[in-house]
DNA sequence: CATAAACATGAATACTGATTCATGTTTCAT
DNA sequence: ATGAAACATGAATCAGTATTCATGTTTATG
């Protein structure tokens, strides 16, 4: 069906552009990176066009090459985000059989990648108010993930029964606290105490 | 010294102005119900001080009669809300003797109000990229909050050991996903379900 | 090399929306 | 009642900035 398809990798509305030749694929990445560091540090807002492409070092008229909108560079700088949060947990907890080890190893390793992209981080925050679409699908596959994982678990049982959509939303929303709490609050806590006691609470709660 | 002044609430910088009469009080306050309404449904960027005043049904001018700036009504509504969840919580739970029972009173509660209050909500999460000091005040003065609580109710021997810090950002953590799940993600679930589940996961743990 | 496609430029366009201001109207104290 | 302060108006100002476009430059390819 008509041309060839490009990568692998299909999305809603059809990208500004795809570059075509190695210079062009530099540039691409070139904006995207500066955008990932001008919109994490001064929000989408304050962060206007002429910013990121002279951080780019390109010309203004350049980034509609490769992007339709601003809104555009936001949205994959989103989706990117989601991509590698999950590929880093995957990893992180791929061959951990018990899940409430997988769990601490997940928190270790989601609060070392937040610690490391704080930019990225704010910019799924922004989501909620520039791309709502963008932050939901990124929270809906987070979740469903999570919520197969806990359902296995919970079927073997490793861990008590429970909703598992609840505690899927809980548990993500003590990572993403604990994460905001690290790179927002600037807490100077060492991610292996707040894991530790974050630990301790997932698995065994509050009672004495 | 000077002036009588005003109200017993001071806060930093010099408000716009207060109002000297019963109508300029009253102006005053549509102005402010009005930015909550259209601010919470718009966001902050796309609610404009005309939507804003039309919706008030004052004149635009008005608007800077009463507020300085388009930022600083937005910081007001802020603060407000921290007040009013930290009063609800707080009345919810007064004569809460456990801490446990106090947690899970204090969890419905705040769902509750969230469900009720969704615009308010949304402006807090907003308050991150459009007043960072202000998001910051409502985070810390609640965590403050919750970290007495629960240092008292270790000492009590009515919960286990651990940082109590970590725990707080945890469980406020937890407590706002919950919320967001409900009114970003419109979940259908009764605000009862919700709270049982999370109180089990808060109390024992996911250990089977 | 030649030539078309891809890429790059940055000035000009177009529009939005916060803030100001000169001018009324209402309220209050005397 | 009357002058001053408080309140209200909405058109005009002013600035920022997303997007377009006419014009070059580079790259791939036959």
């Amino acid at each position: 069906m008509g041309k060839s398809a490009g990568q692998a990798e299909a999305h809603r509305q059809a990208p500004g552009n795809q570059p075509k030749t190695a210079r062009g694929e530099a540039t691409r990445k070139a904006i995207l990176g500066a955008a990932e560091r001008v919109i994490g540090a001064k929000g989408y807002n304050d962060a206007s066009i002429g910013h990121i492409t002279s951080e780019a070092g390109v010309a203004q008229g350049t980034f509609y090459i490769y992007f339709k909108t601003k809104e555009e560079v936001f949205s994959e700088l989103v989706l990117e985000m989601g991509r590698l949060v999950r590929h880093t947990i995957a990893e992180a907890t791929q061959d951990i059989e018990n899940r409430l080890d997988a769990e601490k190893a997940g928190l270790q390793a989601f609060l070392e990648f937040v610690r490391a992209h704080p930019d990225l981080y704010r910019i799924v925050q922004e989501a909620l108010f520039v791309d709502p679409e963008a932050y939901h699908e990124y929270y809906v596959t987070f979740s469903a993930g999570y919520c197969s994982g806990l359902s296995a678990a919970e079927k073997a049982g490793q861990i008590s029964k429970g909703d598992v959509e609840t505690r899927a939303w809980a548990l993500m929303g003590i990572a993403r606290a604990l994460g905001e709490q690290l790179i927002v609050f600037k807490s100077e806590k060492s991610i292996r105490e707040i894991v530790d006691t974050a630990y301790d609470l997932i698995a065994n709660g509050l009672k004495p």
